[in-house]
DNA sequence: ATTAATTTTTAGACATGTCTAAAAATTAGT
DNA sequence: ACTAATTTTTAGACATGTCTAAAAATTAAT
């Protein structure tokens, strides 16, 4: 059996720790799918493949688990990744939206010492220009922001501290609308009927959706 | 056809690009296979997509040229490669022989930007940490790097590139000692009070003064 | 509980890139 | 110039990762 790690088993490796933070059941085949934009049968082939090096626990129709290694493998490369992301908006003069595909491909690049030197050089970060946090050399993971927009009340200031959809999609329009991380936030008021909220930010009013107000994470301030 | 370039293909068309530097023949099918250590039949499968693509000129039994397309590929990924070794050498502490590996996997990340920016943020470096010059956005490719033979440290080796003397007498002396352009030379012991130098070549030891050591350029071996 | 809809797996195919062994072409030696 | 040695190509095989279409299992619906 050939013992090395290829880029393709590395995706499916992050792809099924990404699903299954967000949910606590074995991940299924048809959302792998989803997720890397590939066929259910073609995940299946895969997911016996990553069986067989014991990096998933496989149980046919249930789905799969990360196994210890799997997870530890599948760590690693979000270390990876979110630390190339902090380089290129840190140093190259990336925005937080254009980062993403090509840490998709920086995060692949295998050297130890390349991922230790970097983290060094950018002094260590905790968190990726998203906010997300980067897991450190031994695999710890700082806990995530949980407290999102939707959930402050009227007149409470908060700052803007990661997002919780980061597509390109909701990134351009968090641009346009000129809010960033570390942006000051202030709840003006909120509409029953439907969630939406008037917020104040930079002297500027904007009303914004429960959709946004529920995939940006904040931290409160103190009254 | 598939209009996207494979890192495979990158590291044939990079290979083939090296290897007619040094000569200005066709290159053949077992030079590219014992360059990227691999088997010549492998080779010829290849060549023929490149050649498809129109990457290379290919006549059968005769070895490939690359086409002007060709060169402009294996330019940009030799530019990218040196950059990448520039970076990981001058911020992420690496020594210039523990940077080939790494920056043979960098090269092939896509991204104008990241190469583009990449160049600016090391402030538009010439040559790399070998002494190897560093094409520019366009592709052409400034002119060796002078190193000395006196410049070189012991245990390093190094290949004659040409003299900076060019007098008769000098260059008697070189046909003398056996000394040629190309012949590899690598450097033993350096004798602090009169910096003359003991080398060794092709199985000879020898000790040449400082005179001469500072009239030899040389190119610089990856260890 | 039995059918219907959905999900997952299998079977067979294909593309990429590799290999070994044998055939074909080229180059070298006398 | 004609073998001999070397180089290159072909033929057939294999591994990886993908797909479509059909079969099997699970889940949902009445």
């Amino acid at each position: 059996m050939n013992t090395q790690i290829s880029q393709t088993e590395e995706n499916y490796l992050k792809a099924i720790f990404s699903l299954s933070l967000s949910q606590n059941k074995a991940v299924s085949t048809n959302s792998i799918a989803e997720k890397l934009n590939t066929k259910a049968s073609s995940v299946t082939d895969m997911i016996k493949k990553l069986s067989d090096k014991k990096w998933v626990d496989y149980v046919k129709y249930q789905g799969v688990f990360l196994t210890l290694e799997g997870k530890k493998i599948a760590v690693r490369i979000l270390r990876k990744h979110r630390l190339w992301e902090v380089f290129l908006v840190k140093h190259l003069d990336f925005t937080w939206d254009e980062v993403h595909e090509v840490a998709e491909q920086l995060e692949h690049v295998k050297s130890e010492k390349l991922t230790q030197q970097l983290d060094a050089y950018l002094e260590y970060p905790t968190h990726d220009p998203h906010g997300d946090p980067i897991p450190d050399e031994d695999g710890n993971i700082a806990h995530h922001k949980e407290i999102m927009l939707s959930a402050i009340s009227c007149n409470e200031k908060c700052t803007i501290m990661g997002v919780k959809d980061s597509s390109v999609a909701f990134l351009k329009y968090l641009d346009s609308s000129g809010i960033q991380l570390g942006t000051l936030v202030e709840v003006v008021k909120k509409e029953a009927f439907d969630q939406s909220m008037h917020i104040l930010f930079e002297g500027k009013k904007r009303n914004i959706s429960q959709q946004i107000s529920k995939n940006l994470f904040v931290k409160k301030h103190r009254p």
